[in-house]
DNA sequence: CAAAAAATATACCAATCGGTATATTCATTT
DNA sequence: AAATGAATATACCGATTGGTATATTTTTTG
């Protein structure tokens, strides 16, 4: 009678920000109530509260449970491929599948995070800014490990590449996602991989 | 002892609106507070519900405010200027001089309201979805004319590049604001320009 | 300058806010 | 199965929320 690997308490704790993860990124931090959260988890506030300390606190692991969730798909899609250069293809190929999912979800948490937070949340602020440093490592990561391979230019900055790239992709995500068009984030991932092709060294 | 243009009521809505402006684009609709908003005005719950009646029909207005004002100083730069292929530069450039005007001002009041208002605030998000398209007509409108002048390869795809230009702009003002880093909007920018210029008829 | 009209301030409302102390139920260990 | 400790629910708190009815002041008009 005992297979759980989660203690009880671990287990709601998960269920509380898996619940309003996707609540936080659409209706933002201020835009979220106590009452919102009892509602969509069907717990009370004691529960909650007695799960995190407050409501701060259920913003962050809000956060960095969406982010974790990025990144494991992102490494699902790369991790099958063996050359640098394809696996940067594939992360941009990843956004194209991962677009109605996300959209449903509220859009980009880090995005939304940003906007959120960035005048008046400077614990998320902080965490935003990690995240879209640890998302520019990942690429400059496989461009110079390209570069090493032979498949990418020397001479590419690899910095301003994934910056351009990032900017290029969040702005996409978020003018889908206002207007309701595809079109945004697809013209943004035909020019991300142009752009990785005009890296690669001729031959690709 | 008449000089005035605006009555009495005019002019307070103006300072309303001019007020809070910043405040909703800095802490979001449900971040700001009517107790923000007698603060920050001066005046009193009765003075701002005799002028709107409620606090959405001011998000609007405020809103409308913040686009004009970008609007007005885009105009500006761009009035002086005679080719449309400079046009183009000049509206790049614009942001360029804009930069910390617009940090300071909470970022870019398109992409918050629309980060702000997708999921909770139809209105809203119909008003940004349609400054978006003003937008991107300014800069397909530009293009046409420079294609029409012969400055502009007439076989570029004028919508691809407003769309994507817009993409690349708001993400790297985002990604500006968040870090306080220059350097996602300057490389967008220089992005942008070099984009431009591949574009362009060979001889610019 | 007085009267009418418009704009602003005051005082209040019920509802909701985030948060907490305590009671109760549940799971775990012996 | 009893005892214990952890997890959850209940009931409440003062403060603040957006909003309104009315009183007062200030502009505008005749």
């Amino acid at each position: 009678m005992k297979e759980t690997l989660l203690s009880k308490s671990d287990r709601t704790r998960r269920l509380i920000i898996e619940k309003t993860a996707p609540l936080f990124n659409k209706k933002g931090i201020a835009g979220t109530s106590l009452a919102d959260i009892t509602r969509i988890t069907g717990l009370t506030k004691g529960s909650i509260y007695g799960n995190f300390k407050n409501k701060d606190e259920l913003v962050l692991a809000a956060f960095q449970f969406s982010v974790e969730n990025l990144n494991r798909f992102l490494d699902r899609e790369v991790s099958t491929i063996q050359s640098p250069l394809d696996k940067l293809f594939a992360i941009s190929n990843a956004y194209r599948k991962l677009y109605h999912r996300m959209i449903s979800y509220g859009g980009c948490p880090i995005l939304n995070a940003a906007t959120d937070a960035d005048d008046t949340h400077p614990a998320l602020a902080r965490l935003a800014i990690q995240t879209v440093k640890q998302f520019q490592d990942r690429l400059t990561g496989l461009v110079d490990q390209a570069k090493a391979a032979g498949e990418i230019d020397p001479a590419v900055d690899a910095e301003i590449f994934a910056e351009t790239a990032l900017s290029l992709l969040e702005g996409g995500l978020m003018l889908s996602k206002l207007t309701g068009s595809k079109r945004y984030l697809m013209n943004a991932l035909a020019d991300l991989e142009a752009r990785i092709h005009r890296m690669a060294v001729s031959g690709r």
